[in-house]
DNA sequence: AAATATTTTTAGGTTTGTCTAAATTTATTT
DNA sequence: AAATAAATTTAGACAAACCTAAAAATATTT
């Protein structure tokens, strides 16, 4: 399937605002994509309509498996063409986003391959973000505590270190288990506390002590 | 000015009709960029309004100075990114066209500049036609006589070799002098033979004896 | 739970670039 | 020079992406 520049951007933005909010809703889209509330919902009726995305009136909405796939290629796009940018042809840091996201649409398949290819098979670009490959994997960062991970991204709950049953009856308490999606809010220096927020749950604020045993993956 | 790809994609084509044939109509346009006649129409009216292209109408066409240098800002992008793709990237010699026809409308001027830099300041591209420089300039091929040169192609007239009065005769009549503008159309091996054409006038047919002695740049 | 505010959708328009079909102009034949 | 053919323009439509303003649905306050 062929997409528009205009649907291309919509997705990526899609896939953008779902690495921080699980659920997109159509004001973020809007002012992601640099539009009015109507237009985003023209857009959206569309997409559904190319089973791009999960959709219900008046609901937030999701990308499907399809149009996550999608977004992953371009965004793989955009990354190789800021690494070229800035490790070949070597125009500065602050330089190469916007030029990337005219080059990301290109749409040649056999070009981003090369490319790819041409720059070594680089796994991230310049800003520190994971290159997707080829099949839209990237090199995960390998889990980490949730008093490290960065914030406001999803991660999933890959490990808990202390196992002991006051741990698992807290845990139970916050609904956090093995798999559980989460975002780390805030970190307080104060006393190293961490607030996390899950999916149709309350803010929670877990003292460093519990964080510590908490393992997540990107 | 900024312009879409369609403005674009007609002001190329434009541009290249024109290399061949002085004035350019509504149906060779529509042909080359693959669209109706009236769709043309339109797009003359536009591009008329921009200055863009000297318009009168059910008359042919032609860039202004200014039409002209855009064109040759795309085709100096096109060139570049031909050259980009098979020297660096590896594509084969017939791949590199159709991919060069969407990188040519990448807007940036700083990814010219710095491509240009990174490629050495290439004067040509893999099909052996000249990249125009930043000022749309290119490397003149050097002038040669209408027995060798490039057949469909305008040239203009640059010197003449005999200069006898029986010569300059037959220029006169033929209504040839430096700086006139010709298409080889054709040339017959059976006796060296070449007709031209100057527009506005019949198609004329000149001895090898004559033609030898008119020198062209393109 | 009622009132207010916010978000989303609908309805109706605009612009760009395309189309078909018909009218007009220019070019070519006879 | 009249008739025919070809090229060009006009008229009227359409799809994509956007817009504004108003209506409808959902959320938040009080």
């Amino acid at each position: 399937m062929k997409f528009s520049t205009s649907e291309e951007n919509y997705i990526k933005c899609i896939y953008h605002l779902q690495e921080v909010n699980e659920g997109v809703s159509g004001t973020q889209l809007a002012q992601a994509v640099n539009t009015k509330a109507a237009s985003v919902t023209d857009m959206l009726r569309k997409l559904h309509l190319k089973k791009i995305i999960n959709y219900r009136p008046y609901k937030n909405f999701t990308l499907t498996e399809t149009g996550n796939k999608i977004a992953l290629e371009i965004i793989r796009k955009h990354r190789l063409w800021e690494y070229f940018l800035l490790n070949k042809l070597g125009f500065k840091w602050e330089e190469i986003h916007e030029i990337a996201e005219e080059l990301e649409h290109i749409s040649s398949g056999a070009l981003i391959h090369k490319l790819d290819e041409y720059l070594g098979h680089p796994c991230f670009d310049p800003h520190g973000d994971p290159i997707p490959d080829k099949h839209g994997k990237f090199k995960i960062l390998k889990q980490a505590s949730i008093t490290t991970l960065p914030l406001k991204k999803i991660v999933t709950v890959s490990s808990i270190k202390d196992q002991s049953i006051q741990m698992l009856e807290l845990l139970k308490h916050y609904n956090i288990s093995l798999g559980t999606k989460m975002k780390v809010n805030k970190r307080f220096d104060f006393d190293g506390s961490v607030e996390i927020k899950i999916d149709k749950q309350p803010l929670a604020i877990l003292s460093e002590q519990v964080a510590k045993n908490i393992f997540c993956i990107a």
